[in-house]
RNA sequence: GCCCGAGUGGCGGAAUGGCAGACGCGGCGGUCUCAAAAACCGCUGACCGCAAGGUCGUGUGAGUUCGACUCUCACCUCGGGCACCA
């Protein structure tokens, strides 16, 4: 008989920190490695230990501990690993500043966070922490970086590159973000230096294919990594220099072009300001002109590359080139709109198809003729038949789009012309027969620039000696580690300590110089997720049974910001390991290409009006600000309830407050439900046997915990919670409408049981207390198999039916639920006899269980 | 300019093509209290009506359908990515 019990008042302090202690003496998130269960990999992107973490870091990890958390609980062998992306410049910023080491800082920094995430209850198996700053971690990334090397993949190139002034380091592409150092928003200078690469667009099609497969992946996300990889398909052809006589010579310049279907409207030629051998070209007369537009060039590309109308400017070589098709003489000009590192720095002018040959041609006199015209255009009936160059400009105000015919092409004239449309294929036939050109296909894709000037980071594991040139450190010579005496604070940098660079050849033993340069942080980041697979391992940087049991990561939580550099790097850096041979073909699952399988960028946390926190802004909500009065088990909640994962959420003080009230709601509603003794008086309960009240929370219970596992599955946790809380509201309208002594004491007490399961992935610390305290159980809530629900339980006698005339309910009615058809139809139409008055019925719809539509008019 | 995503009460947000607004926040009213807090209960899209009830309502306009927040097309607004990439 069910005992009228005392309560406990809710001590969120006391709880947690009972649980989060006796969590760690029993090292209870360790991974099982249970091979008889499925795996399955949960990762959330990890933190770089800039200091404590914030919110944004709270919101990802709870959403990765709710999903670890309850795949433990469904029966799964969880991989739940968390480490620090430890190496980068802010840690030597800081070390300058207060005269110490990066690595004291950094190691503080990391401290502190894992004493947060602790505190927060986050079930990481900490005995796999992963800090990229350690050599026992950059060693295997050196190596990597050897296999790398020796399969051709590295490469040291001479080019323009951005520097960054202030952070004194090159930068990637991917690192200068709307023409700005993405770290420190300096505009970064272009200078000539020799770099290391890793070449990354020899993955550019594989990279770009891959995504396809992605279907775990939000769209915008791949959307970005193709505008990123950005694959273009054309021509490359070649026009061949005039002589002074307009003859075609020997010597060619090959322009890349994704319109072959415009080559007949050609009517000049552009080189870059930068294109090699331009100078030796030029007419004497028109040296000053053609040296003012490079001049220009060399400005414009220092500043700001932002401005969308920027004014071109030309000049003219006093050359010519020969139009491949039509034979016509092409001005060659050199203009400052032409890229030198984009296809081949030159460019076939055809202003009636381009909207800048346009402005250009407009600017400077040149001639537009139109060739491919749409059909509906007044030009086109004129035009139709003409094969020749005759009309030669356009009364047109910008460029034609796309689509449309051939006009004065020649024998091409008739064709339909637009991006590989037929006359684009035609005339690359008609060129690849004649050896004058052939189908191209052009990237936007760069190599990755990897070399940084900078001390904090992984050393490149290369020497440089007279004799022998650049070669590898030996992978037996491996960690090459950094020193740790360099003085920051008075400017010291890696190539200015000899006890660092001064070393040996390791081919010819002879003296030579080390390589000071160290590696982009995103190489660390690139590969940490198969670190975790085995931390320790001093053989290898990984096992390929780990990699054959754990990868690919099931589900990867982390920020939208690394939609592209990040996930893109990993991307490579995982094919590149399988071509290195570092992986199991499996056949079954074929090989590891892609390592995330689910991706999912969760919201940012702003502040009450909707801006973004920052320090310089002040408006920063600190989790410990929550964690302090409320509880971790409140944050948590908090971030999980308030919006779905991946929208931005404003913070909001009172919602927070809310997440608290239900937390004590249930707390005080568990014990009531579970009378003390309840595990004796649990009997498996007999649905047939309930009624009333009793029945009606056994099918709210089977219900919604049928919806809340729903939610769990598809990671939708605020409406998980919902579940609960809707949960939680029939259980309270069960104690409130049956007495005391009347209650079914097996019922309530596995309503309990199941909220508290429920409950337990989101408020670890406060279900654990409950699933003790107040169920009187032994082990963890974390080891408790999530509840099973029958949907057959959740099925009522009657339903209620919406009756509606044309679409619009008119009204309810309560029927059985084996009601017949033609028995319901008449209960509806009697229903609404008021709104058929008159009327004619002319058919009538019904769903069975939910509603009957009448059609009368 | 090209591409992607999103528009639902006072707010955050729910809804396999089938009763729009679940759940929560806020607000209003009540119970308890000397009082307050906490807790609990009720109401809460707009408009008309004493009421019964009715009309409107998911960015705008069309369409498909017995029925559209949901599907299709066009447009508007906001957010994001790429952008002198030939």
């Amino acid at each position: 008989m069910a005992k009228h019990r005392d309560i406990p008042a809710y001590d969120a302090q006391a709880i947690e920190e009972k649980w989060q202690r006796i969590w760690e003496e029993q090292d209870l998130f360790k991974t099982e490695e249970d091979p008889s269960k499925p795996k399955r990999y949960v990762l959330e992107m990890f933190p770089y230990p800039s200091g404590d973490l914030h919110m944004g870091h709270a919101r990802n990890y709870a959403i990765g501990d709710a999903m670890a958390r309850q795949a433990r609980m469904a029966g799964y062998d969880v991989m739940h690993p968390m480490g620090f992306d430890a190496f980068g410049l802010p840690a030597e910023n800081a070390a300058i500043k207060n005269h110490t080491q990066p690595a004291v800082w950094t190691y503080a920094n990391m401290d502190t966070s894992l004493a947060t995430m602790r505190r927060m209850g986050f079930s990481y198996d900490y005995d796999r922490l992963v800090r990229t700053c350690d050599p026992s971690y950059y060693r295997w990334e050196q190596w990597l970086f050897l296999k790398m090397w020796e399969k051709g993949l590295v490469t040291r190139k001479t080019s323009p590159v951005n520097w960054c002034p202030s952070c004194k380091t090159v930068l990637a592409n991917e690192q200068v973000v709307d023409g700005r150092c993405w770290r420190c928003d300096s505009v970064p200078e272009r200078v000539e230096l020799e770099q290391w690469y890793l070449k990354i667009t020899d993955y550019a099609q594989e990279l770009l294919d891959g995504l396809d497969t992605l279907t775990g992946w939000p769209e915008r996300v791949k959307q970005m990594q193709r505008n990123w990889i950005g694959r273009s398909e054309g021509a490359n052809i070649a026009f061949a220099l005039a002589d002074d006589a307009g003859e075609p010579t020997e010597e060619t310049f090959t322009v890349f072009t994704t319109r072959p279907d415009t080559l007949f409207g050609a009517t000049f030629f552009l080189l870059a300001p930068e294109y090699p051998g331009l100078d030796a070209l030029v007419l004497p007369e028109h040296e000053a002109e053609v040296a003012e537009v490079k001049a220009i060039a060399e400005a414009t590309s220092a500043f700001d590359r932002q401005a969308t109308e920027r004014e071109k400017h030309g000049a003219f070589t006093g050359r010519y080139v020969v139009n491949p098709v039509s034979g016509r003489l092409l001005p060659i000009w050199v203009a400052d709109y032409v890229l030198t590192d984009y296809g081949t720095g030159a460019v076939m002018g055809v202003p009636s198809g381009d909207e800048r040959d346009f402005q250009f041609a407009r600017k400077y006199g040149l001639p537009i003729p139109p060739v491919v015209v749409g059909e509906d255009d007044p030009l086109y009936e004129e035009l139709k038949d003409v094969t020749g160059l005759e009309v030669m400009d356009v009364p047109w105000e910008s460029a034609m789009a796309a689509e449309g015919r051939l006009v004065q092409s020649g024998p091409f004239t008739g064709m339909k012309g637009g991006h590989g449309s037929e006359a684009v294929r035609a005339i690359i036939d008609w060129l690849s027969e004649r050896g004058l050109g052939e189908a191209k296909v052009e990237w936007r894709l760069r190599d990755w620039l990897i070399s940084r000037q900078r001390y904090w980071g992984t050393p490149i594991p290369a020497v440089h000696c007279p004799k022998c040139g650049i070669v590898p450190v030996p992978e037996d010579e491996l960690p090459v580690v950094l020193p740790a005496t360099l003085d920051l604070a008075a400017g010291e940098t890696l190539a200015e300590c000899p006890e660092f660079y001064e070393t040996t050849c390791p081919v010819c033993g002879g003296p030579a110089r080390r390589e000071t340069d160290t590696m982009d942080t995103f190489c660390d980041s690139s590969w940490y997720y198969l670190r975790y697979l085995d931390p320790h391992d001093d053989q290898g940087p990984f096992t390929r049974e780990s990699v054959g049991r754990w990868m690919p990561v099931d589900n990867y939580i982390g920020g939208i910001e690394h939609a592209i550099l990040h996930l893109l790097y990993s991307r490579f850096w995982t094919r590149v390991m399988r071509d290195l041979g570092l992986f199991d073909a499996d056949a079954a699952e074929g090989e590891l290409s892609e390592p995330f399988t689910n991706l999912l960028c969760q919201g940012m946390v702003k502040d009450e009006h909707g801006d973004v926190m920052s320090k310089s802004k002040g408006n920063v909500v600190p989790p410990s600000s929550v964690i302090g009065p409320y509880g971790a088990d409140t944050m948590r909640m908090a971030v999980l309830f308030v919006a779905p994962p991946e929208k931005d959420f404003n913070w909001d003080p009172n919602a927070v407050a809310g997440c608290n009230r239900f937390i004590k709601r249930a707390w005080r509603l568990v014990f009531e439900l579970a009378p003390e003794g309840w595990l004796e008086a649990a009997d498996e309960i007999d649905p047939a046997a309930l009624s009333g009240e009793a029945a009606k929370l056994n099918r709210s219970l089977h219900a919604l915990g049928l919806r809340c596992t729903r939610d769990f599955d598809r990671g939708q946790y605020n409406t998980a919670i919902s579940a609960m809380m809707e949960l939680a509201n029939a259980a309270g309208a069960y104690l409130s409408a049956v007495a005391e002594g009347e209650r079914d004491a097996a019922l309530t007490a596995k309503v309990a049981r199941a909220l508290v399961a429920l409950l337990a992935p989101i408020c670890p610390f406060v279900t654990e207390e409950l699933y003790h305290e107040a169920l009187g159980f032994e082990g963890s809530v974390y080891d408790e198999p999530w509840p099973a629900f029958d949907e057959a339980q959740t099925v009522t006698e009657t339903v209620q039916i919406a009756v509606q005339v044309l679409g619009k309910v008119r009204a309810r009615i309560d029927v059985p639920r084996d009601i017949a058809e033609d028995e319901l139809e008449a209960r509806a139409l009697e229903a609404v006899s008021r709104q058929l008055e008159g009327k004619t019925v002319r058919k009538i719809v019904s769903v069975p269980g939910r509603l009957v539509n009448i059609v009368a008019t």
